[in-house]
DNA sequence: TTGTAAGCGTTATCAG
DNA sequence: CTGATAACGCTTACAA
């Protein structure tokens, strides 16, 4: 219906069916060349036009509801005005608030996202970067970082803008905008320590993501530092942020017998799955052993115990991100040095975590007297 | 660095820095013209080309690492290979399956896809409908659409392939994906009257949405037809689906001291606002009174208590309307009918429902017992 | 089977 | 200040 060859002549009739103005049936209408149009239209050569012809062309634009043509700008100029974002997963509700982000800044300038996921893929990783180059975006972001990444280090030293969120890269030649994990893991043992715990458990993350290294190594370094002794019986390693291996690594815990009353999890997901497998032995928290989590993602705080966490700024992160980015867009030169922001994180304390049971271990290290988890073995 | 005056001549050099290479390029060093490139890298085309030269090729352009221009090809066919997602609210975890979905099957087809917010906002939707279609998407799934949908009508009409997600618009012409809504609610209602329900209320949605109307239709037209009476003091009517309209509707409908010892909301959003006025007010679900939910999103079995509610498929949902768009991108011709699908839900039975109270109405509609509701009030 | 050439809608350079 | 003109990289009649 629509798309019918319109009209008969190939150069003519700016009247055709629905075909969308350009920039010469303006410049027809106006009685002027497109190259006036153009400048006319463009802000930043405007001021080269004559006052009353460029209003005029301003008007009749509107009129024929001119809308410029995407491609042939971005085949003229190599700018696309479109940005990519590579997330992990768009379904782990840590990422959509960055997102937001990231375009709630970026849509007033004009700028639009093409979103993908690479589910923790390597290959997918590289392929989404590869598309998103191929695609001529000008610039990403990506949350799927890993410490060691070739693909990320070989785009920022190819010249493209990007930034790494919430993780970063080994590489400090790549951008990136994360937030304090080093104070929230103090925050969080500082409050363990507070409400009595002395033994003290970890479900650390994955080690070649800048976020599971970056909480294990402050785990290690403040219970250190507080005076708390750590075995090997008290970590443990998840291969994966999620709720499988949180509930994996308490059993794994349990089986131990680490005595511990307080559990840190490196993520609230690892935090849900360690609670559901406390429950699964019988156990309780916080009544049995304390649980705390990381990040705070959307309905933390309504789950059972509502969890106490340590809260990132989402959406902040991705607004920093993208403050960022559009300020190395809009550099002539090269760039600058790349940018390492660390946002400001928070302690929320909800009811995950409580004071160990009269009859734990008190000592700072002595031999624990809690011995329920063996009890449930 | 890189992006600086690439060697001297403008016809010359492909040996140039970093600069990517093009059709030219290739066609220069296989030593054939860019036509002959064109048509051996096109498998549609790439029968008119002689075996070997089309390997040749392939090969070299390997190489050089080609990648075609997508703005040159988007400016030549009209074809950006791009579509557009627009939902009310990234952050709301019902939608970042469904786009999932979507791009998962849109994604083996090269596409990618666009994705922008409207917080519900009227001017916002018809922003970011606009934005996209000036960027030359060329499909859009929406996931904002309302009841009454002036823009996304004439979206339609006009010829640009669209699907509407979750929601539809009254507006049969423009093709819609959802789920059964109607099963849906009859499974809830049928749940609540086994487990001994007579005196039911309903949260139901804003009416100007699909989601909104169908449910609270359903729900009437199903009372009914079990011989259920429902007086106006049993239902209120939530202008957002969101939490706190969930407590407002709910804090109005004990006010009211319907009576009603199950409540069934028209989504998970309304249901945890709901329980959380029942705490407010000393109540407890399920001891109190049953609260049901709908979407079952993401987490809501892990609330307190775990949310009783119908299973949509979310991620489904956003397939279903990617491969019809597949479909349609693929036409030659204008277009067929559009579709309307309809995906089957599954009640999911969890701990915020029980067995009223004793001393609880017990008949389809006599004087209810209870008075919980009123005494708390 | 391959080459020629036009043109998609812009912007940028160069004259006038 | 404005107009002509040449690209940008690609596809596609039309010729050969």
């Amino acid at each position: 219906m629509t798309g019918g060859k319109p009209e008969t002549g190939k150069t003519g009739s700016a009247a055709g069916a629905s075909r969308r103005a350009t920039l010469k049936d303006v410049a027809r209408a106006v009685g002027v060349h497109v190259s006036t149009v153009s400048r006319a239209l463009n802000p930043a050569t405007r001021h080269l036009i004559t006052e009353e012809i460029a209003t005029r062309v301003l008007e009749v634009s509107r009129e024929l509801n001119y809308r410029p043509n995407p491609a042939a700008y971005s085949l003229r100029t190599n700018r696309s005005h479109t940005i990519g974002i590579v997330v992990p997963d768009i379904t782990n509700s840590i990422f959509p608030p960055m997102i937001r982000g990231v375009e709630d800044v970026l849509a007033p300038h004009g700028y639009a996202a093409l979103v993908v996921n690479t589910d923790l893929n390597r290959e997918r990783e590289a392929a989404a970067i590869s598309t998103l180059s191929a695609r001529g975006v000008d610039a990403m972001v990506v949350a799927s970082a890993e410490r060691e990444d070739a693909e990320l280090s070989a785009l920022a030293k190819q010249g493209t803008p990007v930034v790494t969120i919430n993780r970063r890269t080994d590489d400090a030649s790549v951008s990136s905008v994360i937030s304090d994990e080093i104070e929230g893991v103090r925050l969080m043992l500082a409050h363990l320590v507070e409400l009595g715990h002395r033994r003290i458990a970890t479900i650390a993350g994955n080690q070649n993501l800048s976020t599971g290294q970056r909480r294990y190594d402050a785990f290690l370094r403040n219970t250190l530092a507080m005076g708390l002794h750590i075995g090997p019986e008290q970590v443990g390693f998840a291969n994966a942020f999620n709720e499988a291996e949180g509930r994996r690594c308490m059993e794994e815990l349990l089986a131990r017998g680490s005595g511990s009353t307080a559990v840190l999890c490196a993520n609230d997901r690892l935090a849900i799955g360690a609670i559901s497998a406390l429950r699964g032995r019988g156990l309780s928290c916080p009544g049995d052993v304390s649980v705390t989590g990381f990040n705070d993602m959307a309905m933390v705080d309504c789950i059972d115990p509502p969890l106490t966490t340590i809260r990132i700024p989402h959406y902040g992160i991705g607004q920093a991100a993208a403050q960022f980015l559009l300020q190395r867009l809009n550099e002539t030169d090269g760039g600058p040095a790349p940018l390492h922001q660390v946002l400001p994180v928070e302690l929320i304390v909800r009811a995950s975590t409580a004071a160990p049971r009269k009859g734990s271990a008190e000592g700072p290290s002595g031999d624990p007297a809690v011995s329920h988890m063996r009890i449930v073995r």
